[in-house]
DNA sequence: TGAGTATGAATGAACG
DNA sequence: CGTTCATTCATACTCA
């Protein structure tokens, strides 16, 4: 079972990590609580995939109230949560025609499997399918309503980072696998 | 990222994936060595944020000692880092407080809590500001070297790097210090 | 207690 | 350049 959302296991109620201590730093990752997992998960099925920072901001600061919780927690669990979703459905559905013997060779374009997610297949665990997938979602209507910031990415078509790519790509300068002898770091970076 | 940016974990340094099949292999993604990543954060660390195509020409072959690469790599990696640096002074910040009710039912939790330790603030990285940021970086002096096969350039780009640090980690954090009373997450979620 | 799994975190690659 | 996707790593947790 991949996928078994059932074991809620109430962790972090009695103690979250990261109690003391404060600077060995070693690796205490997020571990959401309940409530938190419950918000968080409400708000995904509502349609909220990928909240904008002011959202998140928001988001964060209401899950704090249950625990200890970061900006970039809610912006990674939103990130896993929909790639994760979404690699499911893949892989379900991906048991359709199982003649994979593509032969790509070349850069590696993976824009074929990119843009086509949805084949009416359903194969068990037909998990909530379609939502309304909203992306401006009214989050908690507190008191002011500062959203009206208006998305205007991909206003300018910077060319730049195309031509670096496709300029550069290719430069198969051979060697790679040459003897030459390399100094150390330090040398090479000594302008530093 | 004072959590987790000491998970190198070593990756590539007795195997690199993509053995020497070059391009046609099964390679996946980039998978840099930590000597490469060295070398890159050195480069980063000393300014160099937008590297030129020459200069992302040149960095490329020197880390095409430590392992297989082409310049596109470099080139992402620079975009990645120079944007994901900036992406956490945005997205981080929200001082995390940690205020939750904390009924007294603090389940047993099998007392197994590992010894973690965070720092009780600072996460995500709000150090390491105060930057150089040097427009134009040479590369590889080579001062002492035995290696003339390469030519140091003086190449004069104008890259106008700004990126400054203007998003003061605010903390827009008003009040509910200790007694806000939070309504049922129901509530909160009317507006579904 | 170790294998298997769920998931937080990180990052290479690429889009708009 | 900001944002998003896909993949991978690391770790917390469950269960036999």
């Amino acid at each position: 079972m991949s996928s078994g959302e059932f074991s809620i296991k109430a962790r972090g109620l009695g103690n979250n990590n990261n109690g003391g201590g404060g600077t060995g730093t070693k690796c205490g990752r997020w571990n959401p609580t309940v409530e938190q997992v419950k918000l968080l998960t409400d708000l995904f099925k509502a349609g909220l995939r990928t909240p904008s920072t002011d959202q998140i901001q928001k988001i964060s600061m209401e899950l704090s109230f249950y625990g200890k919780i970061e900006s970039k927690n809610v912006f990674y669990w939103f990130q896993n949560h929909k790639a994760r979703e979404r690699q499911k459905r893949r892989k379900i559905s991906t048991v359709d025609f199982d003649h994979r013997q593509d032969t790509n060779l070349s850069i590696p374009h993976r824009d074929n499997i990119r843009h086509h997610q949805q084949p009416p297949k359903d194969t068990f665990e037909a998990c909530e399918k379609e939502e309304k997938v909203i992306e401006t979602l009214q989050l908690f209507p507190l008191s002011n309503v500062e959203r009206a910031r208006e998305n205007t990415t991909a206003a300018r078509h910077n060319e730049y980072i195309r031509e670096q790519v496709n300029t550069t790509v290719f430069s198969t300068y051979s060697s790679c696998g040459a003897e030459m002898e390399h100094p150390p770091l330090d040398l090479r970076l000594s302008f530093l």
